[in-house]
RNA sequence: GGAGAGAUGGCUGAGCGGUUGAAAGCACCGGUCUUGAAAACCGGCAAAGGGGCAACUCUUUCCUGGGUUCGAAUCCCAGUCUCUCCGCCA
């Protein structure tokens, strides 16, 4: 959410970062309305300071004319609180502006690549596909899937579940103990407010599950713990040395996936439900670029570990989410698409959340002020899941535990048929 | 599911029709004292929005939405949330 007064005073500007993003905003309508909201704001207030020095006087002779100011008041209110809501409404689809340093460009084509790590092997076999190699392992189950709950989601069995769950120990384990997040189990679903607060809400509401509890009690099923931990600082005066605050969480996603058929159809890559180990930093905004980089770093980590090679992505104005000001993606090798693909992505959301949030920090000064949000995925755990049945294939379709996941898998060398 | 209690500033907590934007305490900030710190003492300290170059000023806000009244934190109605007791239950 951007503020209003910023817009006014700053259009020229604040429209040329907003073009970067290659987006649309009617601009001319937002500074007509806001003219139009204060001036009935300064029609009103005006009344009703009448109104209330009629009432302190406490003179008899003047309230009949205090009743008629009540209906007048009343109905430049109407008025003015249909304004400001249109307004408000433009407001919040205004998409985060980017930080200057951000690559410009439409697409991700423009995303400049800023790191490559770990060594792509060649194979002296053939790389099957990792829903292949799930099959054929009888782990992986679509068709199942498909006939108890619809596409888009699967049933992973055997040792294959239990290499899900030791992903999300482990991981929560690096960043607990290691990269100092504190664990959260958080609920998976979120009110309107919570999902407005992170920016899923209202301009992606087709992308979301939403629970119908009665006709004024809306839930979603939060696409991302994002959603959730963030909001933990929701409506909240922070005190400066609880910053930063750093969270992790292992939940599950549900996302529609509304716009993207046809795209991934095929095995694990897109699915309506998935596990996520999900990093946030509530931090000073001044430190949020210093914040990206350490928790860059920390997701990455998680592959250094894994031994999986991936590179890191600064993505370009265009492709950047709505909340985000600056973002890198991390992408991991996937053998039998010869290609990176998304494991995880880290933004910083400089005070946009915050904002929409009511999220603020009291300095030292004892001044308020907005707080910083960052989030990042560490890391998508179904996407690690295909990149280590692939990336650790072996040639009679069996799969090899990486290291540091043995202790979280009995020890066991490898994940076999039988 | 049944019966009660409650929701006030960063926090705790008073107020229960008329300078109450709101006592008090804690926290926080500034100062005095001190070699430094602590303690003590003095002072400051809600938010959002409008107008003004500014000093400043106006409006709104005591969970939310309606209502009563010239006037509501205070009274009435509806809703949300929290807590206690009983029942049920993973």
């Amino acid at each position: 959410m951007h503020d209003i007064k910023e817009i006014r005073e700053n259009l020229k500007e604040f429209s040329n970062q907003i073009k970067k993003r290659n987006v649309d905003v009617k601009f001319d309508e937002i500074l007509e309305l806001d003219k139009e909201n204060r001036s009935l704001i300064q029609e009103k207030e005006k009344l009703e300071s009448e109104k209330k020095s009629i009432s302190k006087s406490k003179d008899k002779s003047l309230f009949n004319k205090s009743k008629e100011l009540t209906d007048k008041i009343s109905t430049l209110q109407t008025k003015q609180l249909s304004i400001s809501q249109k307004l408000n409404e433009l407001l919040s689809s205004i998409p985060n502006t980017p930080l200057s340093n951000v690559p410009e460009g439409k697409d991700e084509s423009s995303n400049k690549e800023v790191e490559k790590k770990g060594s792509i092997k060649e194979s002296e076999f053939k790389i099957k596909s990792h829903y292949e190699v799930g099959e054929n392992l009888n782990m992986l189950d679509f068709d199942l899937a498909a006939k108890t709950s619809g596409s888009r989601f699967v049933f992973v069995k055997n040792k294959l579940a239990k290499l899900e769950r030791a992903l999300s120990n482990f991981m929560i384990d690096v960043h607990t103990k290691e990269n100092g997040y504190e664990e959260i189990s958080p609920p998976l679903l979120a009110n309107f407010d919570t999902m407005f607060g992170t920016g899923q809400l209202p301009k992606f509401e087709s992308d979301q599950f939403e629970i119908k509890i009665d006709d004024n009690n809306r839930k979603f099923l939060i696409p991302t713990a994002e959603v959730i931990l963030t909001n933990m600082a929701r409506e909240k005066t922070i005190d400066i040395k609880e910053l930063p605050s750093r969270y992790v969480a292992s939940t599950p996603c549900f996302r529609k996936e509304a716009g993207s058929y046809g795209k991934d159809t095929k095995g694990m890559i897109r699915q309506h439900q998935f596990y996520k180990v999900e990093l946030v930093s509530l931090v000073e905004p001044q430190k949020c670029e210093e914040e990206l980089e350490r928790m860059t770093k920390c997701a990455s980590g998680i592959l250094d570990k894994l031994k999986l090679p991936y590179r890191i992505v600064e993505l370009c104005t265009g492709d950047m989410g709505f909340s985000a000001q600056k973002t890198y993606d991390i992408e991991v090798w996937v053998p039998s698409e010869k290609k990176y693909r998304e494991i995880s992505s880290c933004s910083t959301c400089g005070t946009f959340q915050a904002r929409r949030m009511k999220a603020k920090y009291k300095n030292s000064k004892n001044e308020k002020n907005f707080i910083g949000t960052l989030n990042g995925s560490g890391l998508a755990i179904g996407r690690t899941m295909i990149a280590i049945m692939e990336n650790y294939q072996d040639k009679d379709g069996s799969i090899i535990i990486p290291d540091v996941l043995k202790p979280y898998m009995d020890n066991i060398d490898k994940i076999t048929s039988n």
